[in-house]
DNA sequence: ACTAACCAACCGTCCGTTCGGTAGGGTACT
DNA sequence: AGTACCCTACCGAACGGACGGTTGGTTAGT
């Protein structure tokens, strides 16, 4: 009940291989992406590690434990190329915002983390913390970062300013629903017709550019 | 309209009682929307409804029936007032996107239907059909409606033209993910304040009129 | 008498979890 | 060198319970 984190001995592991718990942890997150929590049996983890299912508690107290650790960690290698756009001093600041989009639409919709919301919803009434989690090192950063590249846009003139929440919606609302129909259309024949990354991408790209490059017309604020 | 799917005749039954079968299906919405496919259990839809879980199989032939049943009716009902919206011929263009706009808010935070998102794509790989059921029967008819009062603007002169496909997901993508983070997010105390529905869809609306009304010259939306 | 609607009890299967045990490598004391 | 001891890693087998689904029988309206 008390059990703090998991302690990590791993010290005399690390001999090149790739530590049956981290071999754990990457086919546990594929299967729940694929299957969802629920649907996702720790006989089925086992079996895709090779090993018998109650191995899998020695290396994790419960299915639990087990989901939390797949879904908390990692939030960080994720976002750190967008921290390098948001630093980078020789870009322009439409430039700037063109790149960070673009990763943006990589980190969502490529890796594991970006594909998590429906799985977090799933669980997320029954194992609150990780929907915290995932909001406090995930979501939070990335507006943050968006938020501070378009403010200093603003402060040099580059771009006018516009409503934040609404632009932070309008920024990343079309990118996760892009993720989560891609998701939810998988099969269907007409799927990358209709949901294409590459022109939706450059589309949202260029209006929102198009929103932050606008010039103040003093529009009637109703 | 209908399809040969349902045998059941009902006629003798609509006097006034919701018809067992309907309350079924309200219940396990309900239940399916909570918990997910996988996590929701007839026997709980059983006690859910107050009946034996034998009960349920006279009404449904498997769990899977009626899952599809729960996810493939309703949709018609759900975009009939964004369909009045369309053609409500005394409404000016810019009133006519507020409207469908918030009517489209309303059915996707609000309503059953729209907050199906997450469970569609939970249970895509295992029953490709409802993802086509809700892709076709819902979604394409939101965007086609849109799609068509933006069109009837352009032609009249009172909208800029923009590529359709961004401003289809520039439109769409914050309603559904704002959805979905509120689902996410029940529980955690600053839900209301990180996504604020009517703010949220005020700003929404702001941007994407800016981005239908921008013409070289003589604004005078007044 | 007929039948739709409902129910209690049950089936086999699979779930997450636990237990006892084994193999092997590292200490440490004799 | 021997052996006694511990520790990590793993496995085979089984647990109680919940699962989706089935059966046979009872009720109530016509």
């Amino acid at each position: 009940m008390e059990k703090e984190n998991e302690p990590k001995p791993e010290s005399a592991q690390d001999k090149g291989r790739p530590s049956r718990r981290a071999e754990i942890l990457e086919q546990a997150r594929n299967l729940f992406l694929d299957k969802g929590y629920a649907g996702t049996s720790m006989s089925a983890l086992a079996k895709a590690c090779c090993i018998q299912k109650a191995s899998l508690y020695h290396h994790f107290p419960s299915k639990e434990a087990l989901f939390i650790a797949c879904v908390t960690e990692g939030y960080d290698v994720a976002i750190l190329a967008l921290r390098e756009i948001q630093n980078d001093r020789a870009l322009t600041h439409e430039e700037r915002v063109r790149r960070a989009l673009a990763e943006i639409y990589r980190i969502t919709i490529d890796s594991p983390v970006g594909r998590m919301s429906p799985l977090i919803a799933e669980v997320s009434r029954q194992i609150p913390e990780v929907a915290r989690a995932f909001h406090d090192g995930f979501i939070i950063q990335q507006h943050e970062i968006v938020n501070a590249i378009i403010d200093a846009g603003i402060k040099e003139g580059a771009f006018a300013a516009q409503d934040r929440l609404g632009m932070e919606h309008l920024i990343f609302g079309p990118i996760v629903t892009l993720s989560i129909s891609r998701q939810m259309f998988t099969g269907l024949d007409t799927m990358e017709t209709l949901f294409p990354v590459a022109r939706v991408r450059d589309s949202h790209c260029d209006l929102i550019l198009q929103l932050l490059k606008k010039q103040p017309e003093s529009d009637s604020a109703a």
